[in-house]
DNA sequence: AGCACGCCGACT
DNA sequence: GTCGGCGTGCTC
């Protein structure tokens, strides 16, 4: 018998290791590589995905439990897709199990279901009978029943099964099921017409309506569904339920197959002429997709400058070679105008991938891939681990998303999957942006290191895209000094400039966007009068308030200082943490200007399902003014009558404590400035600042990504920050600080022993074979208490390639009994996005 | 994650 | 003297 070596789905580091079974001789040849299996383990069934068919493996075969069941005709995973799980267990440090299942549609993720049934030779005594005469009834009539329904419907019955099980009288079975709600319509099987006629003459008179129904029936002799039933015979279900009842008809569940897009129509596309511009970017990304090499462009195009038709054109040349396509879009981007785009020019060859669709739905689109009915995949994030076999190109759109790095377990980023896929298949990857990230940029201008794998990192190719077709001008951008409107004594919300260029619109009846930065909007301490934020003397790092302690932290390395009673710099008083939101500005919309129509997007607004796009739709439709909102309306959207954009608090975001918050801003405000004047209108964008010389704003007022970017990439250099230097972050949970702390210290005390034996100083400067390590903490997490847990963390800094990745999974080792006794949960973030 | 094995308090 | 509490340890 042979061997399949198989992953486990028990989500813990300590159980995270291969275990061996024997594959029985009725499941030879159905058990490959990435087969989905059911495998006994400690005594339950669980699921398991075979990572290997050892050809000859030295096991002890006599220890070995066999293979329970394969759960699927065809094997979910692609050994290619199996071995990027291992890739990404090591690259991300997380248990491959959480790798794995990050791959498969939430319908794979079996769950294990137990039965119960009598044992062949269980012999009821009287008292049985009499304590469990409904269970015993159960038992004979239907043989085998769910144990989990058991629970759910009778748990005063759960008792006795136990009692019953250790007597042997029952018998457990236990099976992994699929998460899959088949999804079924009760469908009306009409019966035989001379039937039907009998029916109706047995009818009494006044049942008009049941006469209606099998009068429609009889007019139509074939199985329909009972809603659309009831709605052509001009009823309600009701009285397809009497008919039932008298047995006249009968009800079925069929079974459908979900589509999504079912019934919706797009129109067909054909490509669009490139422009010269357009052309030139265009003939590098064909040449590869051609060649079938792997190579990573940077597609740097300015909002407006027709990167998705270079898109469209790129995925047409992978689809003539019999190649596979996959397109990554932020979440938010994902609406049915993008997705109509795709249809449109590729029609049925597209699945679509977001988290708007029922799991079921999901599962649908993702067979399509599989079975090889659809050859481009678009969607979110995990559309990346989209199950094709021959792919030869990937598209990622907005490249500088952050939503393409996962926030939880498996914390991995789909640009570096990206890379690694299109390494293994040797296709292209097309990284588009208007900001690229600078992880990107600073690769691809090659003044900074490769991005993608540790070790083996690829330098992009550059290709911008600098032209707006049809040539139409970046809108004008005008910075408004705040500190200057209060001088003046102007204490509103809105300044000068933004209010008159507001009352213009409104006369003119076009319309506006306004941006209100709000994150990180309460925790920041600024000065009204000089615009002085306080920041941490050791990191240059925006300090956190804490209301509690009335103190300002620098959550990096610990440093902390009073709250002060006036500014530092002027002495002003005027000093303060902000707190403004969406709704007060929209009443100050309202009072400004009477009869002003707004639409508010924010949380509060968009919760619920389809919101989003209705606000969206209403505001295309102009039936309001202004479009106020949060980071959502900087996103993709494109209104023609949108002349004006403003955005209220641009620093806002400079506050957070985050190296990348001067990236983020400049991001955020170019990409908000692209949505003023796309169409006939010329635009215009007024953004108001409390500190308009940051560069983060500065320059985008000149539109000037270049001239941010370098100088941002020459202060992350000097402060050792990525892309020069990568990140490692651990965080330490526990209901108890002390704990938390001892382990912390722990944990920072054996990397740097690590760290010195690897060569690294202790300072954290580059040594001279460029290795720097610095390991930080441990301190309070910025969410200090999460779910009454405290929260701490500790940060390694590291440049030259240290395997600082590999040192934390041995000392995370070390620690995991310690950690485990005490309850306390530890969580790596390597290559971290967000520092909160 | 479960489920088993194993050592200490409320019952027959 | 037994049933059962849930603390730690293992699962091919």
């Amino acid at each position: 018998m042979s061997v399949a070596r198989v992953s486990v789905d028990v989500p813990t580091r300590d159980a995270d290791r291969p275990f061996d079974y024997l594959v029985p001789a009725h499941l030879e040849g159905w058990v490959e590589v990435g087969s989905r299996v059911a495998v006994p383990f400690g005594g339950r069934t669980l699921q398991g995905i075979v990572l290997e068919l050892p050809e000859d493996s030295e096991v002890d075969r006599r220890r070995l439990k066999p293979i329970a069941d394969v759960l699927d005709a065809v094997p979910p995973l692609s050994p290619e897709l199996v071995e990027l799980g291992i890739w990404m267990s090591e690259r991300w440090l997380c248990p491959l199990t959480v790798a794995l299942q990050a791959m498969l549609p939430a319908a794979l993720k079996g769950r294990t279901e137990k039965y119960i049934s009598a044992a062949p030779n269980a012999e009821w005594t009287p008292l049985d009978r009499f304590e469990q005469p409904e269970l015993l009834e159960a038992l004979e009539r239907q043989g085998t029943l769910k144990l989990s329904q058991l629970l759910q419907q009778h748990p005063e019955r759960v008792a006795a099964v136990k009692r019953w099980l250790k007597e042997g009288k029952l018998e457990e079975r236990q099976q992994v099921e699929d998460r899959l709600s088949v999804k079924t319509v009760l469908t009306v099987v009409p019966p035989s017409e001379a039937e039907l006629r009998r029916a109706l003459l047995e009818l009494p008179g006044r049942a008009a309506k049941q006469r209606d129904v099998l009068a429609y029936l009889l007019a139509n002799h074939e199985p329909i569904a009972q809603q659309a039933l009831a709605e052509a015979a001009g009823t309600t279900t009701a009285v397809i339920r009497s008919l039932t009842d008298k047995g006249l008809i009968e009800l079925e569940s069929v079974t459908v197959q979900r589509d999504p897009y079912a019934g919706r129509s797009f129109e067909p596309s054909a490509p669009l002429p490139l422009t010269p511009a357009q052309q030139q970017a265009f003939a590098p990304i064909a040449d590869a997709v051609d060649r079938e090499a792997h190579r990573v462009f940077l597609l740097h195009g300015v909002t407006g400058s027709g990167k998705t038709e270079l898109y469209l054109q790129s995925i047409e040349k992978a689809l003539r070679q019999g190649r596979e396509a996959i397109v990554l879009v932020p979440e938010i981007a994902l609406t049915p105008q993008m997705v109509e785009r795709f249809k449109s020019r590729f029609g049925a060859r597209v699945a679509v991938l977001h988290s708007r669709l029922s799991s079921g739905e999901r599962y649908d689109e993702w067979r399509k891939i599989r079975e090889g009915r659809a050859t481009v995949a678009v969607g979110a994030r995990s559309a990346i681990f989209a199950p094709f076999s021959r792919l030869g190109l990937i598209i990622i759109d907005e490249e500088h998303e952050t939503t393409y790095k996962q926030e939880e377990s498996p914390k991995y980023h789909a640009r570096d999957v990206a890379v690694r896929r299109g390494q293994r298949h040797g296709a292209a990857v097309v990284l588009g942006s208007a900001t690229p990230s600078l992880e990107t940029y600073g690769a691809a201008i090659e003044i900074a290191p490769g991005i993608g794998g540790r070790g083996e990192e690829v330098v992009p190719v550059y290709v911008p895209l600098p032209q707006r077709v049809a040539d139409r001008p970046l809108p004008r951008v005008s910075i408004i000094d705040m500190r200057e409107e209060l001088r003046l004594g102007n204490r509103a919300m809105f300044s000068r400039a933004l209010a008159d260029a507001l009352r213009e619109r409104l006369a003119r009846g076009e319309q506006t966007v306004l941006l209100l930065n709000r994150r990180g909007y309460a925790t920041f301490v600024m000065c009204r009068s000089c615009g002085y934020t306080a920041s941490c003397p050791h990191c240059d790092i925006a300090l956190t308030y804490h209301r509690g302690s009335r103190n300002l932290r620098c959550h990096y390395c610990g440093y902390s200082e009073r709250e002060p009673e006036a500014c530092p710099s002027c002495a002003s008083p005027h000093i303060r943490f902000f707190g403004t939101g969406t709704q007060k500005v929209e009443e100050a919309l309202a009072s400004t200007f009477p009869g002003i129509r707004v639409i508010r997007m924010d949380v509060d607004t968009t919760t619920e399902k389809g919101s989003h796009e209705r606000w969206l739709t209403e505001f295309r439709e102009r039936r309001a003014d202004v479009l106020l909102g949060t980071q959502m309306v900087a996103k993709g959207l494109d209104f023609p009558y949108v002349t004006l954009v403003g955005v209220l608090a641009a620093d806002a975001a400079l506050r957070l404590p985050d190296f990348r918050a001067a990236e983020r801003t400049f991001q955020l405000l170019t990409q908000v400035a692209g949505r003023a004047g796309r169409h006939e209108l010329p635009g215009e964008v007024i953004v108001q600042t409390y500190e308009p010389e940051h560069a983060s704003i500065a320059s985008v007022e000149r539109h000037d990504y270049r001239g941010f970017s370098h100088q941002e990439l020459r202060h992350r250099r000097a402060l050792g920050y990525p892309p020069y230097g990568r990140l490692l972050t651990l965080t330490l949970t526990h209901e108890q600080v002390p704990l938390l702390l001892s382990m912390g210290q722990t944990f920072a005390a054996r990397m740097r022993e690590r760290a010195a034996a690897a060569g690294a100083k202790a300072d954290g400067r580059p040594g001279p074979d460029g290795i720097a390590v610095e390991v930080l903490g441990p301190v309070p997490s910025p969410i200090a208490r999460l779910k009454d847990r405290y929260r701490f963390q500790c940060m390694i800094k590291y440049q030259g390639n240290p395997d600082v990745p590999g040192w934390t999974a041995e000392v995370l080792k070390e620690l995991q009994e310690g950690a485990k006794r005490h309850g306390v949960q530890l969580g790596v973030d390597v290559d971290p996005q967000m520092m909160l």
